[in-house]
This record gives C-alpha cells, sequence and structure tokens, in this order.
DNA sequence: CATGTTATGTTATTTTATAACATTGCAAAG
DNA sequence: CTTTGCAATGTTATAAAATAACATAACATG
C-alpha cells in the first residue's frame, strides 16, 4: 500500500478513494476476487456499488500494476510487489483459492520465447498461470 | 481431423455429429471462436443452437486435447497437434486474431518451475498465453 | 424388456463485463 | 472570477459468457 502510494504520487496518478478501498480489499484477502464479490464490500462501506464502480477502479489499478486479473479465474489480486512488478507469474492452488505470484513469464521459457522467436511473434504481454496445489494443501486431500 | 478420429477410436470417445461439427468449425477459422460465435455456426448448420450444447461439445473437445481455451480471451481455438498434444502454450496476435500453438510451457520456464519447487507448490495445469504482433502484422500497424 | 449410461434438448438463470450518457469537482486559461 | 476542459464518478441498461436444473432420447447390456 506505501508502495502503491508512492509510486502515484511520483507518477501523478491519482490514488482515489474508490481505487484505494478497492485495492485495500484485495489487499486484505490473500486470494483472488472477482469483480462483484468486491462490489459487495464496496457497498458494506457505503460506497456506489454499481458494476463500472468496480471495473473502472480495477482497470486502473491493473493498468498501473498495482493489482492483476487472474484470467484463467476471471478475479482479481492485489500485486505482491507492487515496486517493481513486470511480467508476473501466479501459482493458483485450486483447494484453498490463494495464488502466488512470481516474477518472469515467458521470457525466461526459452522452448516458448525461441518459437515465438523463430516465427517473428513479438511479444508483448504475457499470461502465466499455473494452477495446483500449494503447500499446505498437499497431501490433505 | 484424422488425428482426432483415429484418437477417439483408439479410446472409445464418441466423437458425435455436434461435437464433430465443432470441432470443424474451429479447424475452418484460424483463430479463436467465442463459444456464441460457435453456437451461431450450429445454428446455421440445422443444429439446435442453446449454449449448453456448444459448451457441451466445447468441454469434451477440450477434456481430450482436441481444442483449448484460451482464457484471455474467453475463446477457443482447435488443436494445432491433437497427436501428441500437451502443455500447449499460445502466442496471441492482437492485429489479426491469429493464433500459433507451441509445445511446452512452465514446465520450460525455469524461473517458474523453481518458484514453485522451493514454496513447495505442485503445478497441475499450466495457462501460458502471450499476446503481441505475428510476422504479418509487425510493422503494418 | 428392464436397466444403466451417455449424449441431447430445453428453459431459465447466474456470472462477468461493457456501452452510453449524465454529473461532479477541480485546475488552468481567458 | 468565470468558463472551459478534463478526469473521475454516478447511473441505467444491456451485452456476453457460462452454468444449473430438469426432461428426453438412444443404445448397449444383463
Amino acid at each position: 500500500m506505501a508502495a502503491t502510494e508512492a509510486t502515484c504520487s511520483e507518477q501523478g496518478l491519482q490514488l482515489t478513494a474508490t481505487r484505494r478501498r478497492v485495492l485495500e480489499i484485495l489487499l486484505e484477502e490473500h486470494r483472488p476476487l472477482g469483480a462483484y464479490a468486491i462490489l459487495e464490500r464496496l457497498r458494506e462501506f457505503g460506497h456506489s456499488s454499481q458494476p463500472p464502480v468496480a471495473y473502472r477502479a480495477l482497470d486502473f489499478l491493473t493498468a498501473h500494476g498495482f493489482a492483476h486479473k487472474i484470467a484463467s479465474l476471471n478475479a482479481y489480486v492485489a500485486c505482491a510487489n507492487p515496486a517493481g512488478c513486470e511480467r508476473p507469474a501466479f501459482l493458483i492452488c485450486t483447494d484453498c483459492d490463494r495464488v502466488a505470484e512470481t516474477a518472469a513469464a515467458i521470457s525466461a521459457a526459452p522452448v516458448v520465447a525461441d518459437a515465438a522467436r523463430s516465427i517473428g511473434f513479438a511479444i508483448k504481454q504475457e499470461v502465466v498461470e499455473a494452477q495446483g496445489q500449494c503447500s499446505s494443501c498437499v497431501g490433505h486431500s
């Protein structure tokens, strides 16, 4: 949160009340939340709670790397490293729904990077998400 | 298609009319199609066209590796290598919407695999999708 | 033929996301 | 100071993606 505030003032970004609240909600949970789950929480705090409210805040947060969308879940998480986040990858536990964020993605996968290079494909953005069991859940099933 | 038929008879899977038609539709396009786009095409061919029809066929096709879901697009493509497909990764052109499929994913990304191992995370399934420009579209913008 | 299983048909609904347009608040230019 | 422009928000409505739930058919097997 502090890192996010710092980045915002550095770059002249407006961390408005709604945006801040959404980020706080994501930080309180250690797992991905759907946009409508976030909306419910916003409602509890007296904010307006129509879908665009959540989606706009999420657009802002994801555009600037303060949060990420997990495409395979249609859900959102706070960034684990807002100070220096680039090309994040996610480890999603299918048992407890927690998500671990780790750096480096396809650029670190020679096979994919090479395949891209060999067909002249210019990678701009990456989605890397692994599903499985976290250490706490392995064996407990 | 031949490879898919072969695999189905080998493994006793039923490539029924609807499932076959959906696969054909995906093969005719060289790009991801949404479930509802597929439904429209099915309708043209006189099939029943309620959502579950498409989703069931897609479930079958993706479960057996004859097609894949592109999570970041909520869309589906035919598998480029139905004979021996494992852990596919995708290169998605944001200009022309075409998708290239390539083998090997996170397992090939030491940084991610190592991160998973170091926290005891057991990877079961992976989503690896890169967006960018294919060779035909690079520069044309 | 009765039975179980697999695939379909159909209606309705849930979940996720965006379009479109009105309003507010504030800062810089006139 | 007021007006002009812009960024953010409010609000209504709707689109798009996915699934729940229940009924029916088709077919092989005991």
